[in-house]
Parts: C-alpha cells; sequence; structure tokens
DNA sequence: CATCTTATGCTCAAGGAGAGTATAAATGGT
DNA sequence: ACCATTTATACTCTCCTTGAGCATAAGATG
C-alpha cells in the first residue's frame, strides 16, 4: 500500500536516516515509596536501540525490559519521543530519535541476578513530595531562587508575568499544589537554570536547586512519565498494576498517596473504593499489623470488562 | 554528554537506522463541521520526512506546515509514534518510524494556491457523529455486524467477552455514548475486519462498515487524534484556536458540539463559560443573523496566565 | 484496664451538574 | 399591527458529588 505522495517525491531514505532509541520509566512502589529503575548508579533511565526484528515497539520494549529485569511487564505507555538536538549536545552525532515509554511493575518481581537498580522517584524531585506538607526546600530554597529569576525578566511586565507563571505551576502565594504539573514545573527550573542539565555546570555560582540529576534529557523523561501517571490514576484503574494481588485498602491509600505525593481523606478514599466496586474482599483478614486487623481486598479484573472509565480519584481536601 | 552505558556498547548506528516521518492531523471547524487537511484526494494525511536541521520536532514540523499551507500553526501537539511494521505491509521497506501531531487551525487561514485539501472528519468516521442522535449507520449496520462477530468466537465465554467489549465502547444496549473511545472503536472494527484498512480487502464477501479508508494507517492516527482532541477540550482552552477573534457563545458552542459529536445544554453551557470566565464581551453584536442578535465575545487570553487547569466542559445530560 | 493504633460506619453541608421555565429581542409573513 | 418563529439570556430547582468530621470497633501493649 503506498504512502503519502509527499513522501514519494521526498528525498532518499539515508538522507534523513536515524537511530531509534528505547527509554523505560519503568515504575513500581514499595513500603509507599515510589520507585523507578535506574541504571549507572541513578543517573539513567535504562535505554537502548530499538530492534526492528520486533513487530512494534510496544512488544520491542516488552521483550527488552524482560531481558533486563527477568520478568514480564504489566501495564505499558507510550509517553513521548524526543528529537530534540538543542539539549543532546554533539550536533555531530547520528541523529537520535528517543521514544519513551512508561511501564509499571513490582520491585519483588525483578529476577535474582539482574543488574536492576530502584531509586526513589522524589531523589530525583524533592520538591514533588507534598504527602508531609510542602516540602521544605519548595519555600526555603526553590520560591526565593524564582522569585530572583523572575525579577531578573528585562521589563516590569515580564517579571509579573514570569512571577505568576511560577506561582501558578509551584502553587505558591496560596494558589493550590497542583500534582500533575510535574513536567511544567521541571521545564521552568530548567529555563530559570536552577537544574544542572540545563547547561552553565561549569559556572560554579549557578543557584542548583535540589534533587538529583540525571544524563542527558532523562530526568525530563521521568517527570513526563510521573505526570501521565499521576494523571492516569484518576481515570483508568492502573494503580492496581503496582500492587500484590492482595492488599489492604490503607496499602491501597498509600500507594496512590506515594504516586500522587499528597494525602488523601481515607474514610471518603474508602468511599470512592466501594461505590466504583473496584475491588472486592478476599475474606481473609492482614496479618502482622499493629492496630485493629484489615480486610484484605484483590482488584475486580471484572471491571475493566464492566465499565470504560474507571478511576481512583483522588479525595483531595479543600484546603 | 555522555547517554547511558546501554547505549554505548550497543550496535553500532547504522545497524538499526530508521527513517523518521511527520504525519499531520491539522484540525479546523468551519460551519460547525470539523475538518482535517488532507491530501491524495483525501485518502491520506499530509505527511512528509523529519529534516534534521530543524531544533526540535515541533519546530520541524510548524516550519513544515507553514510551507504547505502558507499559514502559522496556533497550537500543536505530540500525538503518537509508530513503528509497527505489522500493518504497513512490505517488509523490505526501510523501516520508518512515524511521529504523529495534532495541530489546530482555521481553514480560512491556509493561503491561496496550496493544495491543502479539507474534509469533514466525519466521512471518515460517519459512526462519530451523535449530534442528531445516534447514527443510523451504528444501530443499523456496525452493532449487527459485531453482533455477528462476537458470535464467531470459538467460546461462549468469549462471545459475551466480545460483545461486552463491543457494547462498552459503542455505547450499546443502553450503556450511554462515551465520545471519548474513539480510537477503541475503530481498533474494535479493525479487529472484527469490518474497516477495509484490516486487510483481506479482495475478500469481496468482506462485510464493510461506512466509512471512507485511508492510506496506511493514517486513519488510525485521524482516530487518535480525534481522541485526544474530544479529552483535550475538557481541560484545557483549546477549542479558542479554531475559532475567529470574535464569536458568539452560540458558534463557540457548535464548534465545540462539533468536535465532541454531541449536543450540548444550551444554558449550560452559557453558565460554565461565564463562571470559568474564559470569554469576555467585546461590546459588539453579530451582524446578519436569524433571531435576537448575540453578544460578540472574545478569548480571554489572560486566563492562561491566571490558572493552570482550564477547560471547556461539556454540560451533557445525563439520559 | 488504660492507651494507642488502625479499621470502619455514618452524617452533614456546600457546591456542581443536569434539566426546565420564563422572558427578551430580532425577523418575516398576513 | 399582530403573530409565528428563531435565537438570546436570566433564573430556579433538585439530585448527586465531594470535602469534612464524628463515633465506634477491634486488635496490640504495658
Amino acid at each position: 500500500m503506498a504512502r503519502s505522495p509527499q513522501k514519494k517525491t521526498s528525498a532518499p531514505a539515508s538522507g534523513n536516516a536515524v537511530t531509534a532509541d528505547l527509554v523505560a520509566v519503568l515504575v513500581a512502589v514499595t513500603d509507599g515509596t515510589p520507585k523507578i529503575m535506574t541504571i549507572a548508579g541513578g543517573s539513567a533511565l535504562p535505554s537502548g536501540p530499538f530492534e526492528f526484528t520486533h513487530r512494534s515497539l510496544q512488544t520491542a520494549l516488552r521483550a527488552w525490559v524482560e531481558a533486563q529485569t527477568g520478568h514480564p511487564l504489566g501495564y505499558v505507555e507510550q509517553l513521548y519521543t524526543f528529537a530534540d538536538r538543542g539539549r543532546s549536545g554533539d550536533a555531530r552525532t547520528p541523529h537520535s530519535v528517543s521514544i519513551s515509554y512508561l511501564g509499571l511493575t513490582r520491585e519483588d518481581q525483578v529476577g535474582e541476578g539482574f543488574e536492576a537498580h530502584w531509586s526513589g522517584w522524589y531523589d530525583y524531585f524533592p520538591w514533588e513530595d507534598h504527602r508531609a506538607g510542602t516540602p521544605v526546600c519548595l519555600a526555603k530554597m526553590i520560591a526565593p531562587k524564582l522569585k530572583t529569576w523572575a525579577k531578573a525578566a528585562p521589563s516590569p511586565t515580564l517579571q509579573r508575568e514570569r512571577w505568576q507563571r511560577c506561582a501558578i505551576t509551584f502553587g505558591l502565594e496560596d494558589r493550590g499544589w497542583n500534582e500533575e504539573l510535574v513536567l511544567q514545573r521541571y521545564e521552568l527550573l530548567y529555563e530559570a537554570l536552577l537544574i544542572p542539565e540545563a547547561g552553565r555546570a561549569h559556572d560554579r555560582e549557578a543557584p542548583i536547586v535540589p534533587g538529583k540529576p540525571m544524563t542527558a534529557d532523562h530526568r525530563r523523561i521521568l517527570a513526563t512519565g510521573i505526570a501521565r501517571l499521576r494523571a492516569k490514576i484518576k481515570y483508568r484503574p492502573v494503580v492496581f498494576e503496582l500492587m500484590p494481588a492482595e492488599f489492604t485498602l490503607l496499602q491501597l491509600q498509600r500507594s496512590v498517596e506515594a504516586l500522587a505525593g499528597r494525602l488523601v481523606h481515607k474514610q471518603n478514599f474508602r468511599r470512592l473504593m466501594e461505590q466504583q466496586e473496584l475491588v472486592e474482599e478476599t475474606g481473609a483478614m492482614a496479618a502482622d499489623t499493629v492496630g485493629r486487623p484489615a480486610k484484605l481486598f484483590r482488584f475486580r479484573h471484572a471491571v475493566l470488562a464492566e465499565r470504560a472509565v474507571v478511576g481512583t480519584k483522588l479525595p483531595l481536601s479543600r484546603t
């Protein structure tokens, strides 16, 4: 089947040949800590060349992750395709297209003898964890530095606009924290040169914000993945991919909170779970617990066949 | 800056060289009809090779669309990257990665002397337009054929599962229409071999569903774009990219309805517009109208700077 | 038994969303 | 002039959702 005329009349394939890479954001949640699979001492996301022996990108990613971790991948979703030369540095390297994916697993599913390292994702984004209230680094370090950056704009109008952008994306000045703006926040810090990856790293005076950096644009890809996942859990039952087969409602709640980076109202969370019929009792009770023992639940896989849209809404507080 | 170790130790670039193509879903709304830019007599989306002279994919797309249509592009968003060999047919062609984009413009913005053709998007997806109630072809043709397909499953359990999937994605048996499931519906029809693109086209007996086909996987890409746009208008003020500078609230409503493929409650729509402060009066009134003249409004660009999340919610009916 | 901790059931109030009624302002026909 | 028709615009009403809090139950520990 012929493609479009445009393509037929275009330059030969060798003219714009590129290499295709896969980059994976593999997420697990262990003990209420969201983790991502990393390599190179936690400074890079797992990535590799795309093998065209596979039928599709998804198949390639699954096979590749399985080879790396020794376990099949549950939920997989494409994130974004990057081809920016600007950030990757050297223009003389062969052009590369990076196709990034988000994958959900459990840490314990990784086979023995594999080089998988799991790093807490808040190591890379300390300002994103609002479970214990607004992080200290946000108010004490990031906000002031953003203010300085805003004030450095050429005109008063631009200064105000810059600061307004900062205030919105970081929820400053009582605007309320929006946990989904992960990428926007990273991009803003990048633009303000508060992130090592933004270059100017040789500038020792550069005011750098806390948070572990990553190779190339991997931290940006990670931010994309976190943002996507935080949005997704609200309208698709994907949290369960990160849970063991049986769990208590509190464990489930803790996982949701870990991903969202903020706390939810316990009773309302249970109400949502019940009325949405996402889970069912196993009949067993949790063992080895403090306090009153909780019922064990399992995910009702049937809901996937029953309804098109089901989510784990976040019963947030208005305050 | 070095990339991950995985990449360093991988095969040389020539080993997995591919060509990168851009495919664009360019949307406009004219007189309450959503349209897409097409080439080749409406059988393909505009596409072409990615020129690495540009800094990023977005820049490349913008420049390319501008060259094609003679007008700058407003809103641009990446859709999906395809590399499936399975559907493109010949395995001997050079491997290609197609990066698709969604772009919003207005039909009248296309310059003279360009070969842009605008086709109504419901020509390709007749079953997606529910503005005048459930389309006839859905009840009369699609539903029965899906039922036949479901019954062709090997076991009774599989038959039931198939039919349940169909009923959910197409809103059959009083389940309610979900306008966002555009891609799922297309994929289901594809799987059921009711779509010419699914191959078996030589089979004259094949029960084919109404709707204009497209080259390669372009109709799938279009479905992805429509689905994305239908979801997006609910939480981002992107409709305004498709509107003229000044418009009446009814015109705005008609555009939203055109995209969503379903009607909304007029009074509630106005209430939403007002309380969200997305628009402001220009002071002028619409001319050349039937009935009472309406106030003209314009988009309040300031909201983009004021709030992070603003949407054109659909005040749908519960029935 | 007092206390701590988690589990679980229930109520309340404010806001949002779906739906309907009523009125206003234009046009065109008789 | 009057009326039907069409669109614009203002309000009201009710049900459901959602944020929030109170109260009680059931285990462990000292």
